[in-house]
DNA sequence: GCCGTTTTCGGCCCGACTGTTTTCAGTCG
């Protein structure tokens, strides 16, 4: 997959063409398809070969030729040139809030900064100010946006955004001007990492919430502060935006504000189509508001059915809702057991009873405690003769706990070869068996998707857990090459996970979307290490949503008897 | 650079806030 690759390359291009004041939409046409071709959910070497790059949308005859260049050749001739022009330290600098493609460029042309590092020394020195339109000011405003820019490189994940929203959401919600609030941005969307948090009010006295809300105790800097919109960072140095609008256009300006920008621009085209102006503030035919109080009567105004948040990224959802097809999202309460999940066992820090206790309270049919498989010791594996008195345990809370079935289950690693860490004699006893890689991630692809071909060629295996391995702030994944998997997997009835950890999101949304079209049944689990872990599944419920999962396409909203796993009916 | 039941050329989403510009450009989302 070079997928990522080329979305990588065409976005540096678009950078570097911002800074060098190239045509505007040349570079946002670089930019949409950076966007289009990550989130493809076909391989772009197949279609490379199959001459039909140009099917996918924002590739013309151009970009044809170039994505056809780094495929057989792993370079681009076009991005080597243009690198000789602009130092690549310059795009960096871009990163840093305030910093945008003409500063850059100016910078660069005046004091010959090439990175962030020169910036930072020059705007201390106080270099910076008195150049043309420099001030003291701004001056101090790239210090302090170099100071974001070294704290804040990361991105929030989505568990640490969402505590952090909904606490900053209660205590507005106690201003008596407060109409209606709500989360905005990439957080309604659900991504899976988010950068800053959104949230959008509609109230009749915009400076009072203002002013409430810059005052917030735990409100570190101001960044920016007007009569409707204000920025701050928290001590905890997140960003958070909140924006005030009339209850008229409430529903507009949460569509605004939800995004994607893609998903906003394609509205406002269709609104433009229809003789329409579409805006924050509602849908105008002339001067005449003619929508805007809620999303669903901007869509309907549109010509369109409502759209889930979670499906605002231009993947087709407008199409889709065009032509009365969208999906009908999995939701959180469909889920009916959870089947990945650790206890004292192995490296669980509950008891295999908290674990029952918390799922119980969950509402769940059945919960399966997946202990890790001897060879990973440093996971406290259970050896053979340990699975015995683990299965006696669980068969004494089997007959205390007759409301939920307890799975007896094994996380068995798959070695290096893709053999499993325990014989098929001990797996064949097993209710559930997950099978993980948990070493050997710098394998070439070829390997790694042996592997995991091999662990679903095994009779007794029913899932794939994490099959990227990825652990978002601290590894990347392994690549894989997820044709063949998922071929391997759908003929084998083999089920791919969707693990809720917000750390992992593994299958992540467009992996899972393409799961889903070849065929292969997912299973969303919490992979829980405590019991109060059980509650994560809802970030992997949103990577479901996100890659337009059905509750049809999961099998852990069926009862246990109903289950479509591997050899069990 | 892409794209087309109004177009193969001329479009391409829209507005708030900031700083220093006395009328608006740059940045951000």
């Amino acid at each position: 997959m070079k997928n990522k690759l080329i979305a990588e390359v065409f976005r540096e291009i678009s950078q570097i063409l911002e800074i060098k004041g190239e045509n505007f939409f040349k570079i946002r046409a670089y930019e949409k398809a950076a966007e289009n071709v990550e989130s493809l959910p076909d391989d772009i070497e197949s279609l490379a070969k199959e001459d039909r790059l140009k099917d996918i949308t924002g590739i013309g005859k151009d970009l044809d030729e170039k994505i056809k260049e780094i495929v057989s050749t792993g370079k681009l001739k076009y991005l080597d040139e243009l690198k000789k022009d602009i130092p690549e330290g310059l795009v960096d600098m871009l990163k840093v809030p305030g910093i945008g493609p003409k500063t850059a460029k100016m910078l660069y042309e005046k004091l010959d900064i090439q990175d962030v590092v020169m910036l930072e020394r020059m705007a201390a020195a106080g270099k910076i100010r008195g150049l043309e339109g420099m001030g003291e000011k701004t001056e101090e405003n790239i210090l302090a946006g170099i100071d974001i820019y070294k704290k804040g490189r990361e991105r929030l994940d989505l568990k640490t955004a969402t505590d952090a929203a909904y606490n900053m959401i209660a205590r507005l919600k106690k201003i008596k001007e407060v109409k209606n609030i709500s989360p905005a941005g990439s957080l309604r969307r659900m991504k899976e990492t988010v950068r800053d948090i959104d949230i959008l009010v509609s109230s009749k006295a915009p400076q009072k919430i203002m002013d409430a809300f810059t005052g917030l105790v735990d409100v570190k800097d101001i960044t920016a502060k007007g009569p409707t919109k204000s920025s701050i960072r928290t001590k905890d140095n997140i960003q958070v935006d909140v924006r005030v609008v009339e209850d008229a256009s409430y529903g507009a300006a949460l569509m605004y504000f939800t995004g994607s920008k893609e998903h906003n621009i394609k509205l406002r085209q269709l609104a433009i189509k229809k003789g329409l102006k579409l805006n924050e503030y509602g849908i105008f035919r002339g001067e005449k508001k003619i929508a805007g109080k809620t999303e669903d009567e901007m869509y309907k105004t549109l010509g369109l059915s409502y759209i889930e948040p979670e499906l605002r990224e231009d993947r087709g959802e407008l199409e889709a809702s065009a032509e009365a097809r969208l999906p009908d999202l999995i939701k959180l309460k469909d889920i009916k057991g959870d089947l990945h999940s650790h206890s004292t066992w192995s490296d669980g820090g509950s008891s295999i009873e908290e674990m029952v206790i918390g799922a119980r309270k969950l509402g769940y049919e059945y919960i399966a405690i997946t202990d890790h498989s001897q060879s990973l010791r440093i996971a406290g594996g259970l050896g053979t003769s340990e699975l015995d008195l683990k299965r006696r345990d669980m068969e004494r809370l089997s007959r205390k706990y007759k409301d939920i079935k307890i799975l007896f289950g094994t996380e068995v690693d798959i070695d290096s070869e893709g053999n499993l860490d325990y014989p098929d004699s001990v797996l064949k006893e097993m209710d559930i068996v997950i099978g993980a890689i948990h070493a050997g991630f710098k394998q070439p692809v070829a390997a790694i998707t042996r592997r995991i071909i091999k662990a679903c060629e095994n009779k007794y295996v029913h899932i794939i857990a994490h099959p990227t391995g990825r652990l978002w702030g601290s590894r990347n994944e392994y690549e894989v090459n997820f044709e063949e998997a998922f071929k391997a997997a759908r003929d084998t009835g083999t089920a791919f996970e969707i693990n809720s950890f917000p750390q992992r999101l593994d299958l992540n949304d467009v992996n899972a979307r393409m799961a889903k079209e070849a065929g292969v049944k997912i299973v969303i689990n919490t992979d829980s290490h405590l019991a109060e872990h059980l509650g994560m599944m809802k970030f992997g419920i949103a990577v479901a949503r996100r890659a337009w999962l059905e509750k049809k396409d999961v099998l852990n909203t069926a009862a246990l008897g109903k289950m479509a796993l591997k050899n069990l009916g």
